[in-house]
DNA sequence: CGGTCACCAGTTTTT
DNA sequence: CTGGTGACCG
């Protein structure tokens, strides 16, 4: 008996070919990623091969880990030195070693979205570029598509022909790539996208890593985009020793890129490739399968393949529908209660839904009730305010060529270093061709600095002390100098009252995440490096951070949630104009519906045992009222695995939940008329939930306890006299004792009252 | 230079 | 409703 033998006919036939390309076409729970380890452990214990030689690329950094995990399981030794990792990571590895060959400098940085967004708002200043006509976002979306697809600006420009937008859009193009390089960073698409290069212009780089990734394992290919393509192309193109694994119903990325020819023609592309369907789930009821079959096969141009499962019936799909979106977050959250009350865990549930925005009702009501939650998704850690803040020091210190990182971090906390100053320093730059920090470090030669140049002086000495304690001492250690010696810490205690505990919060995260790092290289035997961190968390995604074992109620997006499972997941807001999204009803590409309804299909295949959907007949987007029917999903459902529920009459009056079978969308009920309120303008996105400051709930993340103590008493109390670092000396008006600390409110002889948390505040008594 | 106030524009999904 | 931006004043 082997491992081997508890794999079904097709998903073993997938394990033993291991030569040649392989497309294993794999349903929802159909049980890839088992397929995939015992492939990895099939190579190495039966085959002989060599852990070096096996690549295996997954979409988010979680499923690497995961997969490194199980393998170790399997094979028990040498799976350190397979190579598990993301597309991007993968590529930023390769970089760090040869960028030198493109001309660039291998400690470049990576530039997030929105560093992207404030280097466009530079080059559209210096093209001459009206914002209003020719927005940041757009011309940035503009721009990734031409690099997802290879296109550099030259050929940009050529393929404008005589179109003046286009032409002016090449030019925004050729100068944006034109500062990345000044900067000395790359963008998430260039990653990729330096990395092909890389490989098609350097025969010696792209021979060596052939010769090391002999056998190469790609899953989520449906997601895959043309760079990604090529580059797995040259990567195997020597030994083709490729496996993708994937599902065209569950590709969900194309306004990201993916492109779903890259599977549906994989067979085009390698005439030799070898076809494997895995049809039978192991996941779900039939029930819930069935559903999730009836909806994915109003799409046209797909796969032909029908899961099936062995599973029982199960229970009915859930379906209820609601007077307003509070009552359904209300309805949610009561609902998991029960189940708790019944036996449940709160991690046996998930809630999904279309737009992070929704989240913020349900929040409200998860606090409210003390349900235990997790909000993955919205704002990344990495983007918040703060952490950038910090960041952008440890850029600078690291990296002096990246101007976005220093021109951030010049006046925060306030150095009295204003625009004017920046933009003269930045025109000295330019005039003389060089880096904004290096021409801040000579403010003689900067017309106009005068009166600045004392404080630059002093700005330039701090970063050059943090340069040199950099070599010498631990990257904690030098996060807390910095902390402590730009006054950051204190400044935002003294900033905003009402945030300054959770951007506190978030920044000893900073400090634990920078530990964690540098405990992690000392397992692996590796140097912990300033650049080493910074690439780590340039590149986590926020699904990482999920951990399965914690018992909490997760909420995330769709498409967060491609890749998990929950015993019962609850469908959130499925309503025509917000899923469907307003702006693929509206618009008339047939295929970006049918992408949405694959989003509805991932979303109906993530529940294990029970599904429950949920939908409003009004709710508030951006302040103004929508009334939206049910979702025309929801009428691709075989009628008879739905429960609406009606006989169990749930509330009397109102809000009760009343779904007829029929085809349900003749007329809008009710109010307004069509089905949409609100007026549907460019699409875009952006930051879309969490008010300022607003933070999820993270007490119960592992790590994130705060080291700062909350002290038994204070060595003060009301109507004393005490000191604080910046406001001066005032007198204790009040002490309130808080959840984590004392909120301490003083009146400052100049500063006037303030509220402060006393762990923070370090307030002296005198 | 920095703070405050008023106005305006915006939101699908993310490595 | 909210965040970002521009004008104005201390």
């Amino acid at each position: 008996m082997s491992i081997y033998d508890t794999l079904n006919e097709p998903q073993r036939e997938a394990v033993l070919h291991t030569d040649g390309p392989l497309l294993i076409l794999a349903g929802a729970g159909s049980g890839k990623t088992r397929v995939l380890t015992h492939r990895i452990a099939y190579l190495i214990e039966e085959m002989g091969v060599n852990p070096w030689n096996i690549l295996a690329i997954t979409f988010t950094n979680k499923a690497a880990g995961e997969m490194r995990q199980r393998v170790d399981d399997l094979v028990g030794f040498g799976s350190e030195s397979i190579w598990v990792s993301t597309f991007h990571s993968m590529c930023v590895r390769i970089l760090r070693r040869f960028i030198d060959r493109l001309g660039y400098d291998n400690r470049f940085t990576i530039y997030d979205t929105d560093d992207q967004k404030t280097l466009m708002k530079a080059v559209c200043k210096k093209v001459d570029i009206d914002t209003k006509q020719f927005k940041e976002r757009m011309l940035l979306s503009v721009i990734s598509s031409a690099k997802n697809e290879m296109i550099l600006p030259e050929e940009f420009e050529m393929n404008a022909g005589g179109d003046f937008a286009q032409l002016k859009i090449a030019k925004v193009y050729r100068e944006y790539e034109a500062q990345l390089k000044a900067n000395n960073a790359l963008d998430f698409d260039d990653l990729l996208v330096k990395t092909v290069q890389l490989l098609q212009t350097q025969p010696d780089v792209r021979e060596n890593y052939q010769e090391r990734f002999r056998y190469i394992m790609v899953d989520e290919y449906q997601d895959t985009n043309t760079v990604q393509f090529k580059l797995v192309s040259l990567l195997a193109g020597k030994y083709r020793n490729l496996c993708v694994v994937g599902d065209d119903d569950q590709s969900i990325y194309k306004f990201r890129g993916a492109n779903i020819r890259n599977i549906l023609d994989f067979e085009k592309e390698y005439p030799d490739a070898k076809v494997i369907k895995l049809e039978q789930n192991y996941r779900s009821t039939e029930n819930i399968l069935n559903a999730a079959n009836g909806v994915i096969s109003n799409n046209k141009g797909r796969k032909d393949k029908t899961l099936w499962t062995a599973n029982g019936e199960g229970q009915k799909i859930c379906l209820k529908q609601f007077d307003t979106a509070y009552d359904e977050a209300e309805f949610i959250a009561e609902d998991i209660k029960k189940e708790v009350r019944d036996g449940a865990s709160y991690n046996d549930s998930a809630v999904l839904y279309r737009t992070n925005a929704q989240s913020r009702l349900l929040e409200e009501k998860f606090i409210a009730m003390n349900i235990p939650y997790k909000i993955v998704g919205g704002i990344n850690f990495y983007a918040r305010r703060e952490i950038k803040d910090i960041l952008a020091y440890l850029k600078t210190v690291d990296n002096g060529q990246d101007d976005l990182a220093v021109r951030r971090i010049i006046n925060v906390p306030k150095r009295g270093i204003g625009l004017t100053t920046i933009n003269r320093i930045q025109e000295a730059a330019d005039a003389r061709g060089i880096s904004f920090y290096d021409a801040l470090l000579a403010p003689e030669m900067i017309p106009g600095a005068g009166r600045s140049a004392a404080k630059l002086n002093s700005f330039a000495a701090l970063i050059e002390y943090f340069k040199g304690q950099a070599e010498k001492e631990s990257l904690t250690d030098l996060l807390n100098e910095i902390l402590d010696m730009t006054g950051y810490t204190q400044n935002l205690e003294a900033d905003d009252e009402i945030d300054a505990e959770s951007r506190l919060q978030n920044i000893e995260e900073l400090l634990n995440k920078a530990a964690a790092y540098e405990e992690d290289c000392e397992d692996r035997d590796e140097k912990a490096t300033l650049s080493g961190f910074l690439e780590e968390v340039a590149l986590v995604a926020d699904i990482d951070s999920l951990e399965e074992d914690q018992d909490y109620v997760v909420l995330m997006t769709l498409h967060s949630a491609k890749g998990l499972e929950f015993p019962h997941v609850y469908l959130a807001g499925v309503e025509d104009g917000l899923f469907p999204s307003y702006m693929t009803i509206t618009g008339d590409d047939p295929e970006e519906l049918e992408e949405e309804r694959r989003l509805c299909y991932v979303g109906i295949t993530r529940a294990e045992q029970k599904l429950t959907l949920t939908c409003a007949r009004k709710r508030m987007v951006r302040g103004e009222t929508q009334y939206n029917r049910i979702s025309r999903f929801i009428s691709e459902i075989p009628p008879e695995l739905l429960d609406t529920g009606r006989s169990s009459a749930e509330r009397a009056g109102g809000a009760g939940n009343t779904y007829s079978g029929d085809s349900g969308f003749g007329n809008a009920d009710g109010i307004g008329g069509g089905a949409f309120a609100g007026t549907g303008r460019g699409g875009s996105f952006g930051k879309a939930y969490g008010a300022a400051g607003k933070k999820p709930f993270t007490a119960l993340t592992k790590g994130s306890q705060l080291t700062a103590q909350k002290s038994d008493k204070l060595s003060y109390g009301v109507g004393d006299r005490v000191r604080h670092v910046k406001f001066g000396e005032g007198t204790v008006l009040d002490i309130k004792e808080g959840g984590r600390d004392f909120e301490v409110t003083v009146e400052f002889d100049t500063a006037g009252v303030r509220k402060m948390f006393a762990m923070f505040a370090k307030l002296v008594k005198i």
